[in-house]
DNA sequence: ATCCGGGTATGACGCGCGTCATATGGCCCC
DNA sequence: GGGGCCATATGACGCGCGTCATACCCGGAT
């Protein structure tokens, strides 16, 4: 039974990016220090100003990091299979800065904070797995911030999905499918607007089929449609430059 | 003549908070290969694209980070005397995502490449230094997406304000000082708003006296008077929560 | 002295979108 | 079945702020 249970974890961590680099033995280290566990659509992983006291790594499922702001949440990342969560929150030992909600049936592994700095120290090349996840973050959040200025609404949600298609999209009959369940609420908050906004658009786009909303995916039939989509609406503008 | 310039890059590298836990013959190394450059107000430490072949530390004066976006450009980050500069672009030997340029007359130090790997391998503490402020950058973005989110103007002014006063005000008989030249150009882009936006604010406040600009300096005789010009202002607002 | 470019300032105009109200359909639980 | 909750949808209203135009001041170049 627990014999079962830690064939498993091994064969977890066996096959997650960031511990590939290590050696067959350091693998079984982990998996014996390590913990897997399962969350449900919606279960909190931990809430904004938890002690960060494990390193977690997305086995399957998504996560989501939220930010409680006073007028509404904001969405900041998504978390997929193979990623590390929070990995500086861990570093600093500090209180993780935002909330984490699974958005499906997920599974993580779950490193103890020790176990976690020793492999830092011993194994360059896992140093350098992690810095490369904290690499890609950052320059995420840069273009949140730059797309977050100013744009219109309508452009910002099709960044959005134009962003999706290329993460998780794959090449159907239909068109682009982006195999992910998003509310419209759950846009809203990724794109920094209103539910009522975010349906406004969806709505409108899955009449005119540009993005069409289906059971736990959305279909993007054309690229370009979407995107003109999204830069179109400016020219209702008045003077702004478009060019 | 060469002999007095490498005593003073010496002397700087041992006055750098980075530097700090090397040994004193590492010091000494890292003086030998690094540079030390001065810039005046405006001139452009590298553009967005450019190859990052160095480590860049601040030793005085202020550096910006600006994004060119089709409306106008966003100032990310302000980078202060002891931080390092786009050290995860030269980590990963990537062109950098934004464009640097100096606020200031502000004297940098370059450390190439190579080296650089060599004190994160050999120096875990070096290296910690560095995550620590990568860390803060990834914070201070993520605290960036959440107020550019619906946040009225005012309410973004008076936070970028209230934060330059954490980082650098200094306590006078006026009021906090902020001792920073920041044109109302450079504060819209600061904060995702146009110049007319930033001066009508500005211009209002200093009328007030809930934020007076001087000669290179900001003056805020009351915190709390500048936190509710920015959140009283919301109040206009329908239906707001503002609780 | 004249011109020019850049920073600051102020007014007019109007669209985007946030806010509020209301409606519909699906799902769970008594 | 009925009531409650949630997601989706759609319309009405109006304020914030982006856009454009104009004006003033100042320093540098000619």
């Amino acid at each position: 039974m627990s014999e079962i249970r830690s064939e498993r974890i091994l064969s977890v961590v066996r096959s997650l990016p960031v511990f590939r680099g290590l050696t067959p033995e350091d693998q079984r280290r982990v998996a014996s220090l390590a913990d897997v566990r399962e969350y449900r659509r919606g279960d909190v992983l931990w809430n904004s100003g938890d002690p960060a006291e494990a390193l977690t790594v997305v086995v399957s499922g998504r996560v989501k990091i939220v930010r409680h702001a006073d007028l509404g949440d904001v969405i900041l990342e998504i978390f997929e299979a193979g990623e590390p969560v929070g990995a500086i929150a861990v570093y600093n030992y500090m209180p993780y800065p935002a909330t984490a909600i699974a958005m499906e049936p997920t599974s993580l592994l779950l490193l103890p904070r020790r176990e976690y700095f020793e492999l830092l120290d011993r194994h360059p090349e896992f140093a350098r797995g992690i810095i490369r996840e904290l690499t890609k973050l950052t320059l995420a959040l840069t273009r949140k911030v730059e797309e977050m200025r100013g744009q219109r609404v309508e452009t910002r949600i099709a960044q959005l999905f134009l962003l999706l298609a290329e993460r998780m999209g794959r090449q159907t009959a239909e068109g682009i499918e982006v195999p992910i369940h998003l509310s419209r609420q759950e846009v809203a908050e990724m794109v920094g607007t209103t539910v009522e906004s975010a349906i406004r658009v969806l709505s409108r786009w899955g009449r005119e089929g540009v993005l069409v909303t289906g059971e736990k995916r959305f279909v993007i039939p054309s690229r370009d449609r979407l995107r003109e989509a999204g830069e179109l609406a400016a020219s209702n503008a008045p003077g702004k430059p478009l060019c």
